[in-house]
DNA sequence: GTCATAAATGACTAAATGGTCAATATTTTT
DNA sequence: AAAAATATTGACCATTTAGTCATTTATGAC
Protein backbone atom coordinates (compact mmCIF):
# COMPACT_ATOMS: atom_id res chain seq x y z
CA UNK A 1 0.00 0.00 0.00
CA UNK A 2 1.31 3.24 -0.82
CA UNK A 3 0.92 6.00 1.99
CA UNK A 4 1.78 8.93 -0.12
CA UNK A 5 -1.04 11.42 -0.74
CA UNK A 6 -0.69 11.83 -4.51
CA UNK A 7 -2.51 9.31 -6.74
CA UNK A 8 -4.93 8.67 -4.01
CA UNK A 9 -7.53 7.49 -6.76
CA UNK A 10 -6.66 4.70 -8.73
CA UNK A 11 -3.28 2.60 -8.83
CA UNK A 12 -1.65 0.56 -11.58
CA UNK A 13 0.10 -2.24 -10.50
CA UNK A 14 2.65 -2.89 -12.46
CA UNK A 15 4.80 -5.52 -10.59
CA UNK A 16 6.12 -7.93 -12.66
CA UNK A 17 4.15 -10.42 -13.50
CA UNK A 18 5.44 -14.19 -14.08
CA UNK A 19 8.27 -14.55 -17.38
CA UNK A 20 6.62 -17.95 -18.02
CA UNK A 21 3.18 -16.74 -18.57
CA UNK A 22 4.25 -14.66 -21.82
CA UNK A 23 3.01 -11.58 -23.19
CA UNK A 24 -0.53 -12.07 -23.52
CA UNK A 25 -1.52 -11.27 -20.09
CA UNK A 26 0.49 -8.35 -19.67
CA UNK A 27 -1.50 -5.90 -21.89
CA UNK A 28 -4.30 -5.66 -19.04
CA UNK A 29 -3.17 -4.16 -16.19
CA UNK A 30 -4.45 -4.91 -12.72
CA UNK A 31 -6.22 -1.67 -11.55
CA UNK A 32 -7.61 -1.18 -8.18
CA UNK A 33 -10.01 1.03 -6.94
CA UNK A 34 -8.52 2.97 -3.53
CA UNK A 35 -10.39 4.67 -0.95
CA UNK A 36 -11.54 1.35 0.34
CA UNK A 37 -12.16 -0.41 3.45
CA UNK A 38 -8.55 -1.01 3.47
CA UNK A 39 -7.59 2.18 3.11
CA UNK A 40 -9.99 3.51 5.64
CA UNK A 41 -8.05 1.06 7.89
CA UNK A 42 -4.59 2.31 6.88
CA UNK A 43 -5.83 5.77 7.12
CA UNK A 44 -7.48 5.02 10.81
CA UNK A 45 -4.98 3.35 12.07
CA UNK A 46 -1.97 6.56 11.06
CA UNK A 47 -4.13 8.57 12.96
CA UNK A 48 -4.61 6.72 15.77
CA UNK A 49 -1.09 6.51 15.79
CA UNK A 50 -0.22 10.08 15.27
CA UNK A 51 -2.84 11.02 17.86
CA UNK A 52 -1.31 8.57 20.95
CA UNK A 53 2.43 10.20 19.73
CA UNK A 54 1.18 13.62 20.34
CA UNK A 55 -0.44 13.23 23.42
CA UNK A 56 2.57 11.47 24.69
CA UNK A 57 5.78 13.69 23.02
CA UNK A 58 3.57 16.57 24.93
CA UNK A 59 3.17 14.81 27.94
CA UNK A 60 6.88 13.25 28.45
CA UNK A 61 8.95 15.10 26.03
CA UNK A 62 10.04 14.14 22.23
CA UNK A 63 13.54 12.62 23.87
CA UNK A 64 11.87 10.82 26.96
CA UNK A 65 9.19 9.16 25.15
CA UNK A 66 9.15 5.87 23.21
CA UNK A 67 8.23 4.12 20.59
CA UNK A 68 6.64 1.96 23.07
CA UNK A 69 4.39 4.36 24.71
CA UNK A 70 3.07 5.51 21.63
CA UNK A 71 2.29 2.48 20.22
CA UNK A 72 0.25 1.36 24.07
CA UNK A 73 -1.16 4.80 23.89
CA UNK A 74 -2.68 3.70 20.78
CA UNK A 75 -3.32 0.38 21.32
CA UNK A 76 -1.81 -1.12 18.18
CA UNK A 77 0.95 -3.74 17.52
CA UNK A 78 5.10 -2.38 17.79
CA UNK A 79 5.01 -3.25 14.44
CA UNK A 80 2.36 -1.41 12.94
CA UNK A 81 4.25 1.93 13.81
CA UNK A 82 7.16 0.76 12.10
CA UNK A 83 4.77 0.28 8.77
CA UNK A 84 3.99 3.22 8.78
CA UNK A 85 6.97 5.76 10.17
CA UNK A 86 10.86 5.12 9.66
CA UNK A 87 11.62 5.72 12.95
CA UNK A 88 10.58 8.61 15.73
CA UNK A 89 12.14 10.95 13.95
CA UNK A 90 10.05 10.88 11.50
CA UNK A 91 6.11 11.13 13.14
CA UNK A 92 7.88 13.70 14.85
CA UNK A 93 8.83 15.68 11.20
CA UNK A 94 5.30 14.70 10.79
CA UNK A 95 3.20 16.09 13.73
CA UNK A 96 5.71 19.29 13.87
CA UNK A 97 5.03 19.94 9.97
CA UNK A 98 1.18 19.34 11.03
CA UNK A 99 1.23 21.90 13.60
CA UNK A 100 2.88 24.65 12.18
CA UNK A 101 0.86 24.17 9.14
CA UNK A 102 -2.55 24.23 11.61
CA UNK A 103 -1.17 27.50 13.00
CA UNK A 104 -0.34 29.27 9.76
CA UNK A 105 -3.48 28.52 8.19
CA UNK A 106 -5.79 29.53 11.55
CA UNK A 107 -3.59 32.85 10.62
CA UNK A 108 -4.80 33.01 7.10
CA UNK A 109 -8.37 32.39 8.32
CA UNK A 110 -8.60 34.56 10.78
CA UNK A 111 -11.46 37.09 9.58
CA UNK A 112 -10.48 40.70 9.52
CA UNK A 113 -10.20 44.01 8.34
CA UNK A 114 -6.51 44.53 8.84
CA UNK A 115 -5.60 47.96 7.67
CA UNK A 116 -3.00 48.73 10.35
CA UNK A 117 -0.11 47.24 11.54
CA UNK A 118 -1.60 46.94 15.55
CA UNK A 119 -4.36 45.14 13.79
CA UNK A 120 -2.12 42.51 12.14
CA UNK A 121 -0.49 42.35 15.57
CA UNK A 122 -3.22 42.06 17.63
CA UNK A 123 -4.47 39.18 15.36
CA UNK A 124 -1.26 37.41 15.74
CA UNK A 125 -1.69 37.10 19.35
CA UNK A 126 -4.95 36.27 19.32
CA UNK A 127 -4.08 33.69 17.02
CA UNK A 128 -1.34 32.21 18.57
CA UNK A 129 -3.88 32.57 22.27
CA UNK A 130 -6.48 30.71 20.44
CA UNK A 131 -4.31 28.29 19.48
CA UNK A 132 -2.78 27.83 22.49
CA UNK A 133 -5.82 26.87 24.19
CA UNK A 134 -7.61 24.87 21.83
CA UNK A 135 -4.58 22.83 20.85
CA UNK A 136 -2.07 23.16 23.84
CA UNK A 137 -0.83 19.76 22.73
CA UNK A 138 0.46 21.06 19.30
CA UNK A 139 1.50 24.04 21.34
CA UNK A 140 3.71 21.87 23.74
CA UNK A 141 5.34 19.91 20.98
CA UNK A 142 6.11 23.18 19.25
CA UNK A 143 7.74 24.65 22.18
CA UNK A 144 10.16 21.56 23.12
CA UNK A 145 12.70 24.30 23.45
CA UNK A 146 15.09 21.69 22.33
CA UNK A 147 14.66 21.13 18.42
CA UNK A 148 15.06 25.22 18.60
CA UNK A 149 18.13 25.07 20.15
CA UNK A 150 19.80 22.00 18.56
CA UNK A 151 19.50 24.01 15.17
CA UNK A 152 21.75 26.42 16.31
CA UNK A 153 24.44 22.99 16.79
CA UNK A 154 23.43 20.91 14.39
CA UNK A 155 21.63 21.86 11.22
CA UNK A 156 23.01 25.37 11.00
CA UNK A 157 22.96 26.03 7.42
CA UNK A 158 20.23 23.95 6.86
CA UNK A 159 17.70 26.67 7.09
CA UNK A 160 14.84 24.95 6.03
CA UNK A 161 12.98 23.59 9.20
CA UNK A 162 9.75 24.26 10.59
CA UNK A 163 10.41 27.09 12.63
CA UNK A 164 12.25 28.86 9.73
CA UNK A 165 8.90 28.29 7.49
CA UNK A 166 6.83 29.53 10.77
CA UNK A 167 8.92 32.88 11.10
CA UNK A 168 8.72 33.35 7.48
CA UNK A 169 4.84 33.41 7.24
CA UNK A 170 4.57 35.53 10.16
CA UNK A 171 6.51 37.55 8.38
CA UNK A 172 4.47 37.75 5.20
CA UNK A 173 2.02 38.84 7.56
CA UNK A 174 3.83 41.63 8.64
CA UNK A 175 5.14 43.06 5.57
CA UNK A 176 2.42 44.86 3.94
CA UNK A 177 1.48 46.56 6.60
CA UNK A 178 5.42 48.15 7.38
CA UNK A 179 6.76 51.79 5.52
CA UNK A 180 9.36 50.19 2.23
CA UNK A 181 11.76 51.70 4.32
CA UNK A 182 12.17 49.43 7.32
CA UNK A 183 14.53 46.71 7.27
CA UNK A 184 13.49 43.34 6.64
CA UNK A 185 15.70 41.85 9.24
CA UNK A 186 13.86 44.43 11.50
CA UNK A 187 10.60 42.63 10.83
CA UNK A 188 12.65 39.28 11.38
CA UNK A 189 13.13 40.65 14.85
CA UNK A 190 9.59 41.35 15.19
CA UNK A 191 8.55 38.10 14.06
CA UNK A 192 11.02 36.51 16.77
CA UNK A 193 9.58 39.08 19.34
CA UNK A 194 6.13 37.85 18.68
CA UNK A 195 6.47 34.19 18.60
CA UNK A 196 9.12 34.51 21.73
CA UNK A 197 6.56 36.46 23.56
CA UNK A 198 3.69 34.56 23.37
CA UNK A 199 5.27 30.92 23.51
CA UNK A 200 7.03 31.97 26.54
CA UNK A 201 4.35 33.94 28.22
CA UNK A 202 2.01 30.70 28.03
CA UNK A 203 4.45 28.45 28.53
CA UNK A 204 5.43 30.49 32.32
CA UNK A 205 1.73 31.24 32.60
CA UNK A 206 0.99 27.34 31.94
CA UNK A 207 2.09 27.22 35.95
CA UNK A 208 -0.87 26.24 37.52
CA UNK A 209 -3.20 27.88 36.69
CA UNK A 210 -6.67 27.69 34.41
CA UNK A 211 -7.58 28.95 31.01
CA UNK A 212 -9.98 31.47 32.22
CA UNK A 213 -7.23 33.37 34.27
CA UNK A 214 -4.91 33.55 30.87
CA UNK A 215 -7.83 35.00 29.22
CA UNK A 216 -8.40 38.20 31.91
CA UNK A 217 -4.65 38.71 32.33
CA UNK A 218 -3.83 38.26 28.79
CA UNK A 219 -5.58 41.17 27.12
CA UNK A 220 -4.37 44.40 28.44
CA UNK A 221 -0.86 43.10 28.31
CA UNK A 222 -1.45 42.00 24.68
CA UNK A 223 -2.36 45.79 24.10
CA UNK A 224 0.57 46.93 25.41
CA UNK A 225 2.43 44.62 23.53
CA UNK A 226 0.75 45.59 20.34
CA UNK A 227 1.67 48.90 21.44
CA UNK A 228 5.44 48.56 21.96
CA UNK A 229 5.87 46.79 18.87
CA UNK A 230 4.42 49.71 17.05
CA UNK A 231 6.86 52.17 18.67
CA UNK A 232 9.41 49.78 17.59
CA UNK A 233 8.82 49.40 13.99
CA UNK A 234 8.03 53.29 13.84
CA UNK A 235 11.44 53.87 15.76
CA UNK B 1 33.82 11.69 52.50
CA UNK B 2 30.85 14.35 53.01
CA UNK B 3 30.02 16.58 50.45
CA UNK B 4 27.53 19.13 51.99
CA UNK B 5 28.60 22.36 52.46
CA UNK B 6 28.27 22.94 56.16
CA UNK B 7 31.00 21.26 58.52
CA UNK B 8 33.77 21.92 55.63
CA UNK B 9 36.45 23.54 58.35
CA UNK B 10 37.01 19.87 60.81
CA UNK B 11 34.99 16.61 60.54
CA UNK B 12 35.17 14.98 64.09
CA UNK B 13 35.69 10.82 63.01
CA UNK B 14 33.92 8.69 65.31
CA UNK B 15 33.79 5.43 62.79
CA UNK B 16 33.64 2.16 65.16
CA UNK B 17 37.23 1.60 66.62
CA UNK B 18 38.30 -2.15 66.69
CA UNK B 19 36.56 -3.71 70.20
CA UNK B 20 39.78 -5.95 71.02
CA UNK B 21 41.96 -2.75 71.11
CA UNK B 22 40.43 -1.70 74.92
CA UNK B 23 39.02 1.63 75.89
CA UNK B 24 42.40 3.54 76.30
CA UNK B 25 42.55 4.96 72.14
CA UNK B 26 38.94 5.72 72.73
CA UNK B 27 39.73 8.79 74.67
CA UNK B 28 41.06 10.36 71.52
CA UNK B 29 39.09 10.95 68.71
CA UNK B 30 40.67 11.17 65.26
CA UNK B 31 39.85 15.05 64.08
CA UNK B 32 41.15 15.25 60.33
CA UNK B 33 41.76 18.80 58.73
CA UNK B 34 39.44 19.70 55.82
CA UNK B 35 40.11 21.46 52.77
CA UNK B 36 42.72 19.12 52.32
CA UNK B 37 44.30 17.47 48.96
CA UNK B 38 41.82 14.93 49.01
CA UNK B 39 38.74 17.61 49.13
CA UNK B 40 40.44 19.67 46.59
CA UNK B 41 40.51 16.75 44.14
CA UNK B 42 36.94 15.65 45.22
CA UNK B 43 35.45 19.20 44.63
CA UNK B 44 37.59 19.37 41.45
CA UNK B 45 35.68 16.31 40.67
CA UNK B 46 32.70 17.67 41.22
CA UNK B 47 33.04 20.54 39.61
CA UNK B 48 34.36 18.66 36.13
CA UNK B 49 31.15 16.20 36.19
CA UNK B 50 29.17 19.56 36.85
CA UNK B 51 30.62 21.73 33.78
CA UNK B 52 30.58 18.29 31.26
CA UNK B 53 26.94 17.55 32.49
CA UNK B 54 25.92 21.44 31.32
CA UNK B 55 27.53 21.55 28.11
CA UNK B 56 26.18 18.07 26.95
CA UNK B 57 22.58 18.66 28.55
CA UNK B 58 22.51 22.14 26.27
CA UNK B 59 23.94 20.44 23.32
CA UNK B 60 21.46 17.69 23.27
CA UNK B 61 19.20 18.32 25.38
CA UNK B 62 18.69 16.87 29.26
CA UNK B 63 16.54 13.80 28.32
CA UNK B 64 18.74 12.73 25.35
CA UNK B 65 22.39 13.23 27.09
CA UNK B 66 23.28 10.40 28.62
CA UNK B 67 25.54 9.19 31.50
CA UNK B 68 28.21 8.38 29.37
CA UNK B 69 28.29 11.23 27.53
CA UNK B 70 28.83 13.17 30.37
CA UNK B 71 31.83 10.92 32.16
CA UNK B 72 33.24 10.83 28.87
CA UNK B 73 32.72 14.64 28.08
CA UNK B 74 34.46 15.10 32.03
CA UNK B 75 37.22 12.72 30.72
CA UNK B 76 36.57 10.34 33.97
CA UNK B 77 34.95 7.45 35.06
CA UNK B 78 31.71 6.12 34.92
CA UNK B 79 31.46 5.23 38.06
CA UNK B 80 32.77 8.46 39.34
CA UNK B 81 29.40 9.91 38.31
CA UNK B 82 27.65 7.50 40.75
CA UNK B 83 29.77 8.34 44.06
CA UNK B 84 28.98 12.30 43.61
CA UNK B 85 25.19 12.09 41.94
CA UNK B 86 22.70 9.14 42.96
CA UNK B 87 21.15 9.44 39.00
CA UNK B 88 20.61 11.93 36.07
CA UNK B 89 17.82 13.59 37.99
CA UNK B 90 20.08 14.35 40.74
CA UNK B 91 22.62 16.78 38.71
CA UNK B 92 20.10 18.27 36.72
CA UNK B 93 18.32 19.63 40.01
CA UNK B 94 21.79 20.30 41.19
CA UNK B 95 22.68 22.80 38.21
CA UNK B 96 19.28 24.26 37.60
CA UNK B 97 19.12 25.25 41.19
CA UNK B 98 22.72 26.52 40.41
CA UNK B 99 21.12 28.56 36.99
CA UNK B 100 18.19 30.16 38.98
CA UNK B 101 21.01 30.98 41.97
CA UNK B 102 22.85 32.71 39.29
CA UNK B 103 20.56 34.51 37.77
CA UNK B 104 18.97 35.91 40.80
CA UNK B 105 22.00 36.69 42.18
CA UNK B 106 22.87 39.06 38.92
CA UNK B 107 19.84 40.43 39.55
CA UNK B 108 20.69 41.15 43.58
CA UNK B 109 24.12 42.89 42.13
CA UNK B 110 23.00 44.72 39.71
CA UNK B 111 23.81 48.40 40.63
CA UNK B 112 21.77 50.75 39.96
CA UNK B 113 18.89 53.49 41.53
CA UNK B 114 16.22 52.22 40.97
CA UNK B 115 13.53 54.51 41.83
CA UNK B 116 11.24 53.81 38.97
CA UNK B 117 9.31 50.76 37.86
CA UNK B 118 10.62 51.77 34.64
CA UNK B 119 14.22 51.42 35.69
CA UNK B 120 13.59 48.01 37.53
CA UNK B 121 12.04 46.37 34.71
CA UNK B 122 14.47 48.14 32.43
CA UNK B 123 17.34 46.20 34.67
CA UNK B 124 15.30 43.17 34.75
CA UNK B 125 15.83 42.91 30.54
CA UNK B 126 19.40 44.31 30.61
CA UNK B 127 20.52 40.92 33.39
CA UNK B 128 18.59 38.77 31.31
CA UNK B 129 20.14 40.02 28.33
CA UNK B 130 23.59 39.41 29.63
CA UNK B 131 22.77 36.41 31.58
CA UNK B 132 21.83 35.02 27.78
CA UNK B 133 25.21 36.22 26.66
CA UNK B 134 27.64 35.45 29.42
CA UNK B 135 25.88 32.25 30.51
CA UNK B 136 24.12 30.52 27.22
CA UNK B 137 24.54 26.88 28.22
CA UNK B 138 22.82 27.53 31.73
CA UNK B 139 20.04 29.71 29.77
CA UNK B 140 19.48 26.99 27.49
CA UNK B 141 19.23 24.19 30.65
CA UNK B 142 16.64 26.66 31.95
CA UNK B 143 14.92 26.75 28.60
CA UNK B 144 14.34 23.30 27.96
CA UNK B 145 10.71 23.31 27.04
CA UNK B 146 9.97 19.69 29.04
CA UNK B 147 10.73 20.93 32.50
CA UNK B 148 8.42 23.86 32.55
CA UNK B 149 5.56 21.81 30.69
CA UNK B 150 5.64 18.80 33.13
CA UNK B 151 5.06 20.66 35.74
CA UNK B 152 1.59 21.27 34.76
CA UNK B 153 1.11 17.53 34.92
CA UNK B 154 2.88 15.45 36.84
CA UNK B 155 4.15 17.97 40.18
CA UNK B 156 0.98 19.84 40.07
CA UNK B 157 0.64 20.97 43.85
CA UNK B 158 4.15 20.59 44.71
CA UNK B 159 4.78 24.04 44.04
CA UNK B 160 8.48 24.57 45.37
CA UNK B 161 10.28 23.77 41.80
CA UNK B 162 12.78 26.29 41.00
CA UNK B 163 10.98 28.17 38.39
CA UNK B 164 8.39 29.55 41.36
CA UNK B 165 11.49 29.87 42.82
CA UNK B 166 12.57 32.45 40.43
CA UNK B 167 9.07 33.37 39.24
CA UNK B 168 8.92 34.52 43.00
CA UNK B 169 12.32 36.28 42.85
CA UNK B 170 10.97 38.17 39.77
CA UNK B 171 7.92 39.31 41.77
CA UNK B 172 9.55 40.49 44.83
CA UNK B 173 12.23 42.36 42.31
CA UNK B 174 9.08 44.57 41.21
CA UNK B 175 6.52 44.63 44.10
CA UNK B 176 8.44 47.95 45.79
CA UNK B 177 7.98 49.77 43.03
CA UNK B 178 4.72 49.51 42.49
CA UNK B 179 1.43 51.10 43.80
CA UNK B 180 -0.49 49.00 46.95
CA UNK B 181 -3.29 48.48 45.04
CA UNK B 182 -1.77 46.33 42.21
CA UNK B 183 -2.61 43.18 42.54
CA UNK B 184 -0.28 40.37 43.51
CA UNK B 185 -1.82 38.03 40.68
CA UNK B 186 -1.50 41.04 38.29
CA UNK B 187 2.42 41.13 39.53
CA UNK B 188 2.78 37.21 38.46
CA UNK B 189 1.45 38.06 35.21
CA UNK B 190 3.87 40.63 34.97
CA UNK B 191 7.00 38.47 36.10
CA UNK B 192 5.44 36.01 33.41
CA UNK B 193 5.46 38.06 31.03
CA UNK B 194 9.06 39.12 31.39
CA UNK B 195 10.77 35.99 31.87
CA UNK B 196 8.61 34.49 28.61
CA UNK B 197 9.56 37.41 27.06
CA UNK B 198 12.92 37.22 27.39
CA UNK B 199 13.82 33.45 27.42
CA UNK B 200 11.12 33.17 24.19
CA UNK B 201 12.71 36.40 22.06
CA UNK B 202 16.13 34.87 23.18
CA UNK B 203 15.35 31.36 21.87
CA UNK B 204 14.14 32.41 18.71
CA UNK B 205 16.50 34.94 17.67
CA UNK B 206 18.93 32.17 18.07
CA UNK B 207 18.73 30.97 15.35
CA UNK B 208 21.07 31.83 13.48
CA UNK B 209 22.45 35.21 14.23
CA UNK B 210 25.48 36.69 16.33
CA UNK B 211 25.21 38.34 19.52
CA UNK B 212 26.24 41.50 18.03
CA UNK B 213 23.06 41.50 15.86
CA UNK B 214 20.66 41.21 18.95
CA UNK B 215 22.64 43.56 20.86
CA UNK B 216 21.15 45.79 18.17
CA UNK B 217 17.69 44.65 17.99
CA UNK B 218 17.01 44.18 21.71
CA UNK B 219 17.95 48.00 22.93
CA UNK B 220 14.71 49.52 21.02
CA UNK B 221 12.33 46.86 21.69
CA UNK B 222 13.43 46.79 25.52
CA UNK B 223 12.60 50.45 25.93
CA UNK B 224 9.26 49.99 24.07
CA UNK B 225 7.93 46.45 25.91
CA UNK B 226 9.14 48.71 29.12
CA UNK B 227 7.26 51.24 28.43
CA UNK B 228 4.13 49.47 27.91
CA UNK B 229 4.65 47.39 30.58
CA UNK B 230 4.51 50.67 33.00
CA UNK B 231 1.57 51.27 31.11
CA UNK B 232 -0.15 47.76 31.90
CA UNK B 233 0.75 48.36 35.55
CA UNK B 234 -0.72 51.60 35.90
CA UNK B 235 -4.02 50.43 34.23
C1' DG C 1 58.72 5.00 54.07
C1' DT C 2 54.24 1.98 55.48
C1' DC C 3 49.70 1.54 56.45
C1' DA C 4 44.85 3.20 56.52
C1' DT C 5 41.28 5.51 54.30
C1' DA C 6 38.81 7.31 50.72
C1' DA C 7 38.31 8.46 45.62
C1' DA C 8 38.41 7.05 41.02
C1' DT C 9 38.09 3.40 37.63
C1' DG C 10 36.00 0.69 33.89
C1' DA C 11 34.70 -3.99 32.94
C1' DC C 12 30.68 -6.09 34.06
C1' DT C 13 25.44 -7.28 34.59
C1' DA C 14 20.67 -5.72 34.43
C1' DA C 15 17.25 -3.22 32.28
C1' DA C 16 15.23 -0.57 28.74
C1' DT C 17 14.52 0.52 24.04
C1' DG C 18 14.93 -0.03 19.02
C1' DG C 19 13.89 -2.62 15.27
C1' DT C 20 12.62 -7.34 12.67
C1' DC C 21 9.79 -10.84 10.79
C1' DA C 22 7.15 -15.18 10.61
C1' DA C 23 2.54 -15.76 11.79
C1' DT C 24 -2.27 -13.98 11.88
C1' DA C 25 -6.23 -11.16 10.55
C1' DT C 26 -8.55 -8.39 7.24
C1' DT C 27 -9.82 -7.01 2.80
C1' DT C 28 -10.03 -7.51 -2.27
C1' DT C 29 -10.19 -10.16 -6.34
C1' DT C 30 -11.76 -13.93 -8.94
C1' DA D 1 -16.18 -19.41 -1.32
C1' DA D 2 -11.33 -19.80 -2.22
C1' DA D 3 -7.27 -17.50 -3.21
C1' DA D 4 -4.37 -13.47 -3.45
C1' DA D 5 -2.85 -9.32 -1.50
C1' DT D 6 -2.02 -6.46 2.14
C1' DA D 7 -2.27 -4.70 7.02
C1' DT D 8 -1.47 -5.89 11.71
C1' DT D 9 0.68 -8.30 15.41
C1' DG D 10 3.83 -9.20 19.25
C1' DA D 11 7.41 -12.50 20.40
C1' DC D 12 11.98 -12.10 19.46
C1' DC D 13 16.89 -10.45 18.95
C1' DA D 14 20.19 -6.42 18.74
C1' DT D 15 21.69 -2.34 20.62
C1' DT D 16 21.98 1.09 23.92
C1' DT D 17 22.03 2.82 28.54
C1' DA D 18 21.74 2.50 33.64
C1' DG D 19 23.87 1.16 37.53
C1' DT D 20 27.33 -2.02 40.36
C1' DC D 21 31.56 -3.38 42.46
C1' DA D 22 36.18 -5.57 42.82
C1' DT D 23 40.34 -3.38 41.75
C1' DT D 24 43.49 0.43 41.28
C1' DT D 25 45.12 5.00 42.48
C1' DA D 26 45.76 8.99 45.41
C1' DT D 27 46.07 11.06 49.84
C1' DG D 28 46.58 11.48 54.97
C1' DA D 29 48.33 9.75 59.45
C1' DC D 30 52.03 7.96 61.71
Amino acid sequence: MDFSPEKMLFEVDNSDESFAGGVSLATKPRVRKLTSRTDKRVAKTRTKLLKAALEVFSEYGVDAATIDDITERADLGKGTFYRHFGDKREIITCLVGDAIEHLISSLNNYKTKSNTIEDVLEQLLDVHYNFFIENSEEFILLFQGRLLLKLDRKISEQMETPFNNYLQQIENHISPFVSEKVDIIRIRRLACAVAGFVFGFFSFTMIGIGTDEIATSIKPLRQSFVRSLSVFLAQ
